[in-house]
DNA sequence: CTACCTGTGG
């Protein structure tokens, strides 16, 4: 940052001395015509006068008159600022030092490789690799070692791997640029077999190349081999490196492993910002929503600096908690910080009022965010999507594409999954086939969509058709989303057919058996709930428990099913018969389930999973004033109940199903409305 | 020269 501020100062000076010289002269014309042009840094105005005056004036003749020393000067300093910031790189520096004549050498190189992978600038990337050539460098190791991990950056994984290969004298630096190019581009599993190749040729690996792999281990959740590197860094006698440490608190937690990774973070005891970042991320990768932001508070107690990656964690951690307390402390929170500005803080924002439920406060951040990438849009648009708001995600897709930006596949998720909530069926297929239009190929979670889309509005036949045309292997998700439409609509032979496909492609998911059970109940085929039963004990799986949550003035109430735990339990049921039998003169009796009420055991266990979740709805009924919107989230308790208290907030949670939780705001609002 | 932590979808 000092770096930063002798920079500016320079640059005022030069400032001026351009503006006495050009008299008002726009310089920003420069800087317009130099980014526009590709051509990395030809000309580089007022960064050292001295050596190339002559430079600035080549570009424009055309001298405005009038302006003013002061105001040019203003002028100059503020779009030298700018040009400062957007153009002081070595990659600059590189290319001036190419055009006066001096050839870099085999230190010189490996900064400006590194400087190329920081930016991913590829072609520039590329012509240095010929300067190299040209120059003679390519037996050069560090030179080389430089060039694959730029190449890597860039996410040329190809480029890297054949510079390696040609590599004669390789160090274990060559190996371990080599194996972490592999990981950086999601291919852990090549890069764990070029670790062996390296263990095999008896290399041994230094502390990054255990960074690397440990990090390996991490990605393809392969906990028994990341806990020998861990013994082998203990052996190395390397557990006191904070990178090591890091990587192994990212094993743990990445593995489930959180209380062991805590165990690892206690120990340290350190100030190592990263560190504390990935025990949040780590927190609330795992649903430890309350302990990720304990450690945050921990942190700012301590007056440790969080960073922009620390808030980012944080306010991951409040959108899986559904907390609106915890979600407008952190939003308050960041309002007052300096990293409001920072696009992916925006987005995690924008996500995290959407979560939360208040997607008006989501487009608020939204629409203070001023440089809005795709990532922005996309949130936003999702976010829509999750409350069911289509035709605001469909204009807002409009303004993004007024706006110049190019939707991707995610854009598109959100876009489909609004069509859904709302019902939009031909909107939703419209928007399906545009996708083409973009250039960009629906992935397996689109079509998924659209079969949802289809079979929610009971074209049962025509999603059926769809997956056959379809030029993907259906997956879970697909015969997923089939199943539950045939269970809505009691299409029994087909639901059969793609509970066939879905129990061979994921035999271990309870949930599947449980819609299959439902269908069959649904149309009082209890043969058929029997055989699903048995088929479920054959493969030793119980029904898990659902678990609804609620907050009311700021504190987190858990409610299982049936459950008499809690403090005001009999009003709640009193009020809870009260309201069902109001809600039934209505004739608002839920829709499937009322088929399975009458008899079974299957029943009462479905009837007693929402229970959960209208127990949450009746306690928030009664404890709130009339007209208050009601948050229900699901949670999915992986976790041991005793670590679940009633009334109190707890520790360890994680909400389950982000689209349930959209048609239960509309569930909500309409019990609300009708009480 | 090589590495670790961050945002949308599932």
């Amino acid at each position: 940052m000092d770096y930063f501020k002798i920079v500016l100062f320079f640059f005022f000076f030069t400032g001026i001395l351009i503006s006495r010289s050009t008299a008002g002269r726009p310089v920003y014309m420069n800087v317009r015509t130099e980014m526009e042009s590709k051509e990395a840094g030809k000309e580089l105005p007022a960064l050292a006068p001295d050596v190339e005056p002559e430079k600035h004036h080549h570009s424009s003749d055309k001298s405005v008159a009038g302006g003013g020393v002061i105001i040019g000067g203003l002028v100059t300093v503020t779009f030298a600022a700018v040009y400062c910031y957007i153009r002081v790189t070595p990659i600059t520096l590189y290319t001036r030092m190419q055009n006066t004549g001096v050839g870099p050498d085999c230190f010189t190189l490996p900064h400006v490789l590194k400087a190329c992978g920081g930016a991913a600038v590829f072609e520039f990337g590329r012509a240095v690799h010929g300067h190299i050539f040209r120059r003679g460098f390519e037996a050069d190791v560090f030179v080389q070692n430089g060039l694959v991990a730029a190449y890597a950056k860039c996410g040329r994984i190809r480029y890297a791997r054949v510079v390696f290969e040609k590599l004669g004298d390789r160090t274990i630096v060559s190996w371990t640029s080599i194996i972490s190019a592999y990981t950086q581009n999601g291919q852990p599993i090549e890069a764990l077999r070029i670790f062996k190749k390296m263990r095999s040729n008896d290399l041994h690996p230094d502390w990054i190349t255990l960074v690397c792999v440990i990090s390996a281990y991490a990605d393809i959740d392969d906990l028994g081999q990341g806990k020998s590197s861990h013994s082998c860094v203990i052996k190395m006698g390397l557990e006191s490196e904070p990178d090591l440490q890091i990587a192994l608190i990212t094993l743990y937690a990445k593995c489930g492993h959180v209380m062991t990774a805590k165990s690892l973070f206690d120990e340290t005891e350190t100030s190592n910002v990263i560190m504390w970042n990935t025990m949040i991320s780590g927190f609330a990768k795992n649903g430890c929503c309350i302990e990720a932001i304990r450690v945050f508070q921990r942190m700012l107690s301590k007056n440790l600096k969080p960073d922009s990656v620390t808030v980012c964690s944080t306010i991951l951690a409040c959108a899986q908690l559904g907390s609106l307390k915890e979600a407008r402390k952190m939003g308050d929170y960041i309002d007052k910080s300096e990293y409001k500005a920072d696009v992916f803080v925006s987005s995690a924002l924008i996500d995290m009022y959407a979560k939360c439920g208040i997607v008006e406060l989501a487009r608020k951040v939204f629409d203070q965010t001023k440089t809005k990438d795709i990532v922005v849009w996309s949130s936003m648009i999702v976010g829509y999507g999750l409350h069911g708001k289509a035709h605001e995600a469909i204009n807002l897709f409009s303004l993004m594409k007024q706006a110049g930006m190019g939707p991707n596949d995610v854009t598109f998720i959100g876009l489909l999954t609004a069509c859904n909530h709302a019902g939009l069926v031909e909107e939703g297929w419209r928007i399906f086939n545009s996708m083409k239009d973009y250039n960009i190929e629906p992935r397996h979670q689109h079509y998924a969509c659209v079969v949802d889309l289809l079979g929610r509005a009971g074209c049962l036949d025509r999603a059926y058709e769809f997956i056959k045309k379809m030029p993907i292997k259906p997956g879970v998700s697909i015969w997923g989303a089939l199943l539950s439409a045939c269970r809505i609509y009691r299409r029994v032979a087909l639901g059969e057919y793609s509970a066939q496909q879905l129990l061979s492609l994921d035999p271990y998911n309870t949930g599947h058996y449980v819609q299959l059970s439902n269908l069959y109940a649904s149309v009082r085929m209890w043969s058929g709930v029997a055989r699903v039963r048995v088929l479920m004990k054959e493969k030793g799986l119980t029904k898990d428990m659902g678990c609804s949550m609620i907050e009311v003035n700021g504190k987190i109430h858990v409610f299982r099913m049936g459950d008499k735990s809690h403090p005001r339990s009999n009003e709640i049921f009193k009020e809870h018969k009260r309201l069902d039998a109001r809600l039934k003169e209505a004739g608002l009796v839920a829709d499937t389930e009322s088929a399975l009420h009458d008899l079974s055991y299957e029943d009462k266990e479905e009837s007693i999973c929402n229970h959960s979740e209208r127990l949450a709805i009746v306690y928030g009924l009664l404890s709130t004033p009339f007209g208050t919107t009601l948050r229900v989230s699901l949670v999915d308790l992986k976790f041991p109940a005793k670590w679940l208290k009633v009334n109190k907030v707890f520790s360890y949670s994680k909400v389950a199903e982000k689209k349930s939780k959209a048609s239960m705001f509309a569930d909500t609002a309409a019990i609300n409305s009708f009480v």
